[in-house]
RNA sequence: GGGCCUGUAGCUCAGCUAGGUGGAGCGCCUGACUCUUAAUCAGGUGGCCAAGGGUUCGAAUCCCUUCAGGCCCGCCA
C-alpha cells in the first residue's frame, strides 16, 4: 500500500472529517523542500478524500514572521527592515505587494501549477481577526507551565522572563518585550529597544507568539489532524517535541499525526545554470520539470527518504517512469513492484485522472523536435509529421505545451551539451577537396525521389555510402556536419524525416 | 555529545508492518528492423540485500553491535 494511504487510514480513525495543515515561511527564496511539504500534504488530502471523507487542506503563510537579517540578495537599503514582520515590509522588487507576498507569489504559482487543492491562510490575518487571542492568553497565564515544559524538553537554561508573545512596536514596528505585570486580557504594556512605551491588543495584529508557542496554537485553533513537516522540527527536543506537550497542557488540544519528510538536494548534475551562477533552485526545478511529473517525483518514494534532484539526464528518465506508470494505469495490470509507482501516478493528478489515456510524446523526441521548431506551433506540425495528433484534447496540448516549456528550460540551463544541438540556418563552407562532397551528392541524389520516411532515408543514406565509398559512420558523421555542426545527433532517420526534404536536398546539394 | 533518517544490481528505487527459493525501470550487452550515436521492438547480463553477531527449521525482513552517508539539536521559522 502507498504511503499517503496508509496515512490516510491512520487519519481517518482518529477524525472521520480531518484537517490536515502545513505551511511556509516565506522569508526568502523558495526551495524545492517547501514543494515536497505541499505535495505531501495534497497527496495525504486527496487519499483521505478518496476514502470518501470530507478533508480540509490548510496551507498556513507565516507572513508574521520577523526578517532575521539582510540577506545578501537585498538591497542595503533593506537594513532598517530587519526585524519588523515580513507583511510590513516592502517588496524588495519595489512592487506594491509587501516582502511577503513578494517571496510567496512564486510558490503560490507553483501550488497553483501544481493543482494543490488548499486554504491559503496568512498568518497576519489570524492574528488580526483574534483567532490566536485565546492562545496568547493562555501562554500568559500559564508562562511558568510553559517555560517548565521548554525546560524539560529542550534541556536548555530558560530565562524566567521568557516571553512568549513578543508585543509589535507601534513606533519602529518591531517586536518588543512584554511587561508581564501589565498583562490584562486583551492588553499587555511593553517597552521597545527603540525606546518607546505601549500598549497592544493581543485581538489584533499587534503582537505575535514565539515559534515554539505559536505553531501548537495553530494546531488548537484548526483542530489539526496531521502535518507535514521538515525533519528539521523532528528532532528530539525540537519545536514538534515541545509542541506536543504545550498545545496538551497550555493550549488543551492534541497534537497532529507528525508527518516528518526528509529534505531535498538539489545537484546540479548539468552545467551550472547562467542566470544564477550556482546550483539548481527551487525554481529552477519547478521551471525544468513538469508539473505532474514533480509531484510524482516525489510521491513515489517515503517521505522520509531524501531525494537527490538530478537537474541532468536523470530528468528524462523521471518523466519517460512516469509515462510508463501512465499506459500501465491505463493498461489496468502491472508487476507488484509498480504497485506504489502507479498509485503515486494516481496521486499525482490528486486522484482526478483522466478518463482515457492522454496522448503522451516520448519526452526524448520532444527534446528534439523542440530543438528543431521554431515556437510552438512549428513544434506541433513537426511532430504531425511523424505522430497521429488527431484526436489530441485540449488537455493533452496544453500538457504538451507545458512539457515543451520545460524541456526548454532545461536545455538552456542544465542538459549536458552533448544532447543540445541547432539546425545551421546555411550550409558550412567546406574545402573544395573535400572527400564528402560526392557522397553529398550522391545521397541528395537519392532523396530527392525517395519516399519521405525514416526507413528510406536511411536506406539511402547507406546505398550511398556504399557507391561512394565513404563508409557508413562517417556518412553518418558527415550529414550531422552540414545539418548541426556536430559529429553527432539525434538517430539520423527520424530526424531526417522530422525535416522538409526540400530542405534537406538542398543542404546537401549545397555541400556536393 | 544527543537525536532522526538512509544503506538492496553500474544508477534510481520496490520488497521489511504480519520471516518462507531476491524484483522493476534505466544503463549495459546481444539480436531484429537494408540502419546509428539521442524517439522502435525482442532477448540477455547483472546483487555475500553495508559488515558482524543473535533469535529461528528458515532472516533483506525481527533483535543487538559496528561501519558509512545525509540532516537536525540557536526565544530561528
Amino acid at each position: 500500500m502507498h504511503w499517503a494511504d496508509v496515512l490516510a487510514e491512520e487519519i481517518v480513525g482518529r477524525d472521520p472529517e480531518p484537517t490536515i495543515a502545513t505551511g511556509i515561511s516565506p522569508t526568502g527564496i523558495i526551495h524545492v523542500g517547501s514543494l515536497r511539504e505541499a505535495i505531501t500534504g495534497e497527496s495525504v488530502r486527496s487519499a483521505v478524500a478518496e476514502l470518501g471523507n470530507e478533508v480540509r487542506l490548510v496551507y498556513l503563510i507565516d507572513d508574521m514572521d520577523p526578517l532575521r537579517r539582510r540577506y545578501d540578495f537585498l538591497p542595503e537599503s533593506f537594513e532598517e527592515h530587519v526585524g519588523k514582520p515580513i507583511c510590513m515590509i516592502p517588496s524588495p522588487d519595489g512592487g506594491p505587494g509587501t516582502y511577503a507576498e513578494h517571496f510567496v507569489k512564486p510558490f503560490l504559482d507553483a501550488v497553483d501549477s501544481l493543482n494543490v487543492k488548499c486554504d491559503i491562510v496568512w498568518t497576519h490575518q489570524l492574528y488580526a481577526e483574534g483567532k490566536f487571542a485565546k492562545a496568547v492568553d493562555a501562554s500568559f497565564k500559564k508562562r511558568d507551565l510553559a517555560i517548565e515544559i521548554l525546560r524539560e524538553v529542550t534541556g536548555r537554561d530558560m530565562d524566567d522572563n521568557f516571553a512568549p508573545y513578543n508585543p509589535l512596536c507601534e513606533k519602529c514596528q518591531r517586536y518588543a518585550k512584554p511587561i508581564f505585570e501589565t498583562y490584562s486580557f486583551p492588553y499587555v504594556e511593553y517597552e521597545c529597544g527603540c525606546g518607546h512605551r505601549g500598549r497592544s491588543d493581543v485581538e489584533k495584529m499587534e503582537g505575535k507568539l514565539v515559534w515554539r508557542l505559536e505553531w501548537p496554537a495553530k494546531w488548537k485553533i484548526f483542530g489539526v489532524d496531521a502535518e507535514p513537516f521538515g525533519k528539521d522540527h523532528a528532532a528530539a527536543g525540537g519545536s514538534f517535541d515541545s509542541g506536543v506537550r504545550l498545545v496538551r497542557e497550555v493550549f488543551g488540544g492534541e497534537p497532529p499525526i507528525p508527518i516528518p519528510y526528509e529534505f531535498v538536494q538539489l545537484k546540479g548534475v548539468g552545467q551550472m545554470h547562467k542566470s544564477t551562477g550556482s546550483a539548481v533552485t527551487g525554481m529552477d526545478a519547478i521551471n525544468m520539470t513538469p508539473p505532474e511529473v514533480l509531484n510524482y517525483m516525489f510521491l513515489r518514494v517515503n517521505p522520509q527518504r531524501a531525494i537527490d534532484y538530478d537537474s541532468g539526464l536523470g530528468i528524462l528518465d523521471m518523466v519517460d517512469e512516469y509515462d510508463r506508470m501512465e499506459r500501465l494505469f491505463f493498461e489496468g495490470e502491472w508487476a507488484e513492484v509498480d504497485d506504489a509507482s502507479v498509485r503515486a501516478y494516481q496521486l499525482a493528478q490528486h486522484n482526478e485522472v483522466p478518463k482515457a489515456q492522454p496522448k503522451q510524446v516520448p519526452y526524448r523526441h520532444l527534446m528534439n523536435v523542440v530543438q528543431m521548431a521554431d515556437g510552438f506551433d512549428d513544434a506541433l506540425r513537426i511532430l504531425g509529421r511523424t505522430e497521429d495528433l488527431d484526436g489530441m484534447t485540449q488537455a493533452d496540448i496544453s500538457r504538451l505545451r507545458a512539457r515543451m516549456r520545460c524541456v526548454l528550460y532545461w536545455l538552456d540551463g542544465f542538459a549536458p551539451e552533448n544532447v543540445k544541438f541547432s539546425v545551421l540556418s546555411e550550409a558550412p563552407e567546406l574545402p573544395e577537396d573535400d572527400p564528402a562532397r560526392p557522397f553529398y551528392a550522391s545521397f541528395a541524389a537519392k532523396l530527392a525521389d525517395a519516399p519521405w520516411d525514416a526507413d528510406s532515408i536511411n536506406g539511402a543514406l547507406i546505398e550511398a555510402a556504399a557507391e561512394t565509398g565513404i563508409g557508413n559512420k562517417k556518412g553518418y558523421q558527415a550529414v550531422y556536419r552540414v545539418v548541426i555542426g556536430k559529429t553527432s545527433g539525434p538517430r539520423l532517420g527520424p530526424f531526417l524525416a522530422d525535416m522538409e526534404r526540400d530542405f534537406v536536398v538542398d543542404r546537401l546539394k549545397d555541400c556536393s
